[in-house]
DNA sequence: CACAATATATCGGAAGACGTCATATCGTTC
DNA sequence: GAACGATATGACGTCTTCCGATATATTGTG
């Protein structure tokens, strides 16, 4: 629905948010976006699975396995103090980002 | 002040719009978007000449030359027929991606 | 005469989204 | 019981776009 272009730099944002609610694990993210968008938005998992990595590996979520034979184990993404801390910050950006863009197509004028 | 990534896939609406209002050339562009987003929103030369030249070759915009020696040359660009319903089409996507965006990050629920 | 601003342009690098492939389990349909 | 879709994780290579660096050229200021 959306270019892949348009989509960059919101995954992290989105990841945060709803990993702030509750924990989640990879593929439950994706299906949280797309429920949440009523199917507009979906990222592939190709691009979630990179991005959780990315995410640990800054420690802003905690990742644990979840072993449930004989299911497949899972792995769930918990948001740490430090995430919260960006998360609240790539919302204001995330604002500031669109009322910024809105203010160039249509200036307040004068 | 936004990073590259949030900034992708957000010149060629702006770029569009700023040519449907008025013909201009590159370091206008850029100059412009500047200017109306009060320095919050950059772009470099090296993003928008390319650009440009991809916008021209998409037939969305129409470029000129105007010579005004001893000035440098610049190319004036005008948004064409095509570029206008293409614009169109990509406010409408923006604002769209802004509320499914948002509609992730609190949903309205039940 | 150095420097900032105006003006156009190319090159290579970085980052993120995606298609494809691989692996594995479970439930449904044929 | 074979085929298929949903659930679940992951690697690999490609594409696009933004950016820093570099180059060229003119005008005005200090």
């Amino acid at each position: 629905m959306f270019s892949p272009e348009l989509k960059k730099g919101s995954l992290d944002l989105l990841v945060l948010a709803l990993c702030s609610e509750e924990d989640l694990h990879g593929y439950g993210i994706g299906k949280r976006i797309e429920e949440r968008s009523e199917g507009r938005l979906v990222f592939r998992v190709s691009t979630l699975y990179p991005t959780l990595k990315r995410l640990e590996e800054k420690k802003l979520l905690a990742g644990r396995w979840v072993e449930r034979p004989p299911e497949r184990r899972r792995r769930y993404y918990k948001i740490t103090a430090r995430g919260r801390r960006e998360l609240e910050q790539q919302r204001d950006l995330w604002s500031h980002y669109v009322s910024t863009i809105t203010s160039v197509l249509a200036p307040r004028n004068a």
